[in-house]
DNA sequence: CTCTTGACGCCGG
DNA sequence: TCCGGCGCCAAGA
């Protein structure tokens, strides 16, 4: 019957989901953080599901703070991010709209 | 069970 | 520097 139900695999992906969000919370303003740096501090799997978190309940987060490794802003949303970076002063690339990720990149401490 | 898609990352041209 | 392709991981049809 019920016995040691497995503590991973129902909730697994609830838990991830948790972690990431908790985390895209803990970035400051002018920060940015890289799905494939997010992945590896939650550790579990790959950037691509961090993707995946984001985009399914990513609306409560400050989502224009998480960029792809490059410092190129989420392809979705278009230049929405923009506007973010200008308001939070987030360090910007020159002849782009990319992120300076050797300024803005943020690591928890 | 197989195929396709997707808020990604890295390498090569 | 820009573009294309391949790899990785999980969810959905």
């Amino acid at each position: 019957m019920a016995q040691v139900r497995p503590r991973v695999g129902t909730d697994e992906a609830e838990r991830f989901a948790e972690a990431v969000l908790c985390l895209v919370e803990r970035i400051p303003p002018g920060r940015v953080m890289s799905y494939g740096a997010i992945a590896g501090v939650i550790g579990g799997s790959g950037p691509r599901r961090v993707g995946q978190v984001l985009a399914r309940d990513g609306g409560g987060v400050p989502w224009w703070r998480v960029v792809r490794a490059d410092g190129t802003p989420p392809a979705c949303h278009g230049g929405r991010s923009r506007a973010a970076y200008d308001r939070e002063g987030t360090p910007l690339r020159p002849g782009g709209v990319r992120v300076d990720m050797t300024a803005a990149a943020w690591w928890p401490d």
